[in-house]
DNA sequence: ATTGGCACTCAGGGCGGACGAGTGCCAGCG
DNA sequence: CGCTGGCACTCGTCCGCCCTGAGTGCCAAT
């Protein structure tokens, strides 16, 4: 069983290791904590550790490193978060500074995250499936081409443009704005979408020119429910990587290639567990099936709209968790703040 | 003066260090390449090219690799285009399948690119600073709150939301429109943005509320015209960066420092030469004032929309320019021919 | 101009010993 | 019973050494 002091002990192997970079012996835990205990003791308390699968020795005559299982005991029991200070949270507020648009709010909030935390940073688009739409707008660009705009009440604008059969002329854009508007204006994203499709759905015996125009555009239509439906990842810090190269024993290419992926990071933000403040972890293997077993990520959600996302870091298991988890939360509330006074204002 | 023979050992030293990734000797030249003569006339040549600085040791009793100035003339004079492979052809053809908007298809190109060269692959935008404006729409989102969308020939759109003053009713709204598309509908960029620059300046005695939103709103058109000015840039690839690490003697850093900036690639590949067939290469130290000289850049012109963008291939200086030559030239003409069907239907 | 020969250079790999950080274990102590 | 000092042991790392081999530059001969 391992005491009260084998976690201290476990927590200062974790701390000192994430400092150093190099394996931790029992001397020199004596050296830089205040035990009140001699080395051998600390020894036998390592050992301790072992058997529990906490710590790890690489080689038999050197120190030890906290395995994955440490890490996690470690943010689960023993990180208290490491408070920011006053310069971050000046460089917090100076960055984020006046809001106009959600892209340009969430740029700018992953890029304040990277510069806090020297790693990459992981921003989630609130999702947008509880969303309603307050506007669909139809630009024809030409005879037979149409802009078609959606726009929600959480700020999202979407475009895509829709190619008609025929050529169309200004009253009969028009008619198929008034059709596309009494269908889904006020209507959330799910409902507004059901209705897309059994429009489309609906046989017409003759289909007049017009109606097939009123298909093809509600085929856009319902492509952009379904990017509404897929959250989305903004990102940023990826060059701190180059840094970081010996940190991930293989090579950083998985950690590359999941940033290009997006894909695989958004399920796996999406599918994380956080705790009752927020906040959540995974670490190293519990990434494995996502690509990246020598990477964590810690995330934090905030409020935005009604819904909640998150925003997150990642970086090498061997990251600084306390400080990486102070800096998403402290990012994440803010950013919530933000979002709340935009909402108040609207 | 370096002979004839002389510029074809400069081939073969160049073809076989991009091959093998290792210095190349005078022995291996005569095996591996029908020149005719003894490994010690070999030697000679090499002493001459060496004076030249167009190959260089890098330890007295190795074999030589090139310089970037080898690398150049090796571009310039000695390189004849690697003809794709017809599954190369065809990766092209049904990667880029059928386009809709030019995003989407600017996003396969880029990753048609990656995957044809194994580089990192950039595609600069079309230039829209000859685009004219062919909508403007405001759609109101909330009391005071526009979304003020702007369209241009070449089938770009940007939007943005301004904040106006006070609340706004259906007909404000469509007095400002009405304003804005008299303004600036059909002008190029150019002739537009001067015109909006000019109300803007224009002083009024009394402003009406009126008066105010169209400052503002007219405020966020300036911006948006400021956006289509500048270029913009699509990558993808950087994953392959990792595997290739020890190619950039320093380390990746600084190129995935420039894929995040994203502006000094752009200015590098704005400011790049490209000769009469549209392509243009610029070599590891050439790209020393834009912070990455250990990378090479090879880029295909292409036309779209009466002007002409860049394509190019972000890879080590010692990378395989014949291939990636190439590859840009043969995506860069299939994207014009795809471009040009796209402007003749609309 | 080209060539074969030859002495020379030097990076890289393998080997062995010294070093030292760190461990496990044990007997003794409070 | 937990803690401690001591001690033998392990093993990775560093350093100097030598050897090998690829490759060079130079030169005299063709």
């Amino acid at each position: 069983m391992v005491t009260e002091r084998g976690l201290q002990v476990l927590r200062a192997i974790v701390q000192d290791y994430v400092d150093t970079h190099e394996p931790v012996g029992s001397k020199s835990i004596v050296e830089r904590h205040a035990f009140g205990v001699s080395a051998a003791t600390i020894r036998n308390d390592m050992a301790l550790l072992e058997d529990e699968e906490l710590i790890t020795a690489p080689h038999t005559s050197s120190g030890r490193i906290p395995t994955d299982k440490g890490y996690r005991v470690f943010v689960d029991h023993l990180a208290a978060l490491r408070p920011l200070t006053p310069s971050q949270r000046a460089a917090i507020t100076s960055f984020l500074g006046e809001p106009t648009d959600l892209d340009d709010v969430l740029a700018r909030t992953v890029r304040v995250l990277t510069q806090l935390t020297g790693q990459v940073a992981i921003v989630q688009y609130p999702s947008f499936s509880r969303a309603s739409v307050t506007h669909i707008e139809l630009v024809q660009l030409a005879p037979a081409r149409l802009l078609v705009i959606l726009v929600t009440d959480t700020g999202r604008v979407s475009q895509r443009i829709a190619i008609v059969g025929g050529d169309l002329d200004e009253s009969d854009v028009a008619v198929l704005r008034a059709r596309l508007a009494a269908l889904i204006t006020g209507r959330g994203v799910q409902e507004g979408s059901e209705r897309i499709d059994a429009l489309r759905a609906q046989p017409i015996a003759e289909p007049t020119r017009l109606d097939n125009a009123l298909l093809t555009v509600s085929h856009v239509v319902a492509e952009e429910f379904e990017e509404f439906r897929q959250d989305r990842l903004v990102m940023a810090g990826a060059a701190t990587l180059a840094r970081r190269e010996q940190d991930f024993r293989g090579s950083i290419h998985p950690i590359l290639e999941a940033i290009e992926e997006q894909v695989t990071l958004l399920r796996l933000m999406s599918e994380m567990a956080s705790d009752a403040h927020g906040l959540g972890a995974s670490i190293g293997r519990e990434n494995e099936a996502f690509g990246i077993p020598e990477a964590s990520i810690v995330t934090s959600d905030y409020d935005a709209g009604g819904g909640t996302a998150r925003i997150g870091v990642m970086g090498p298991t061997r990251m600084d968790y306390p400080s990486n988890l102070a800096a998403a939360r402290a990012v994440a509330r803010y950013l919530s703040r933000l979002l709340d006074e935009d909402e108040t204002r609207r």
